[in-house]
DNA sequence: ATTGATTTGACTAATTTTGTCAAATCACTT
DNA sequence: AAGTGATTTGACAAAATTAGTCAAATCAAT
């Protein structure tokens, strides 16, 4: 399962572009953008958006793509982390439910 | 399924603790645990462990309530949270099978 | 109304995150 | 090996978020 520093980079490759072409589309420094790619940063949603938008992919997947990335990081050096999934999947389905 | 909040204000009163007497035992003001309690707040690892130790909780269970929480009410406003979670568990496994 | 507990909100301090920039490194070509 | 252009790195500053302090407001019970 590709993280979403590996998507953005190979879609960035497959369609020719230089950091600096994407970073011009993206109003980005191209330095950031190398660390998006690498994972040592975080996108922001609205650059993740865009990154879709410029490399045509699905939006919903490439959010859950770098969302679930989030999660996953934060979790990685947590000893239970499997079992606070489980429960978050619970306590998100009640906060939907009873919030929106 | 009770979150942090309700966990820690319930076993202060089942102590029949005053927010006072806690606020001293932990070293942290007062108005911070009212609104850890109401969640209002985030908690520190830190903090967590503390009440647990007050409060005779099993601090593993306690950090996993903690911790679900916070991903459940980060993922509450998103549209794909239940996706997400399921993409985040396989690559948490990835990540600690990798990496520790 | 008074007392004591809890909650609220304004304020400051501390920490974390974000972006900018230039220099360093890397890969490739000649 | 030098030169070219792409990428990466790291130091720095700006901006945003989070944490804690405090006093006043609210609440609950008498």
């Amino acid at each position: 399962m590709k993280s979403f520093g590996e998507i953005i980079k190979e879609k960035r490759e497959e369609k020719g572009l230089f950091l600096r072409q994407v970073s011009a589309l993206m109003e980005l420094d191209q330095a950031i953008i190398s660390k998006l790619e690498r994972q040592e940063r975080k996108a922001s949603r609205e650059q993740v958006l865009k990154f879709a938008e410029i490399y045509d992919l699905n939006p919903k997947d490439l959010i859950i793509s770098w969302r679930s990335d989030k999660v996953a990081y934060e979790l990685m050096n947590e000893e239970n982390a499997e079992q606070i999934l489980k429960v978050a999947e619970t306590k998100v389905k009640y906060l939907k439910k009873k919030i929106g």
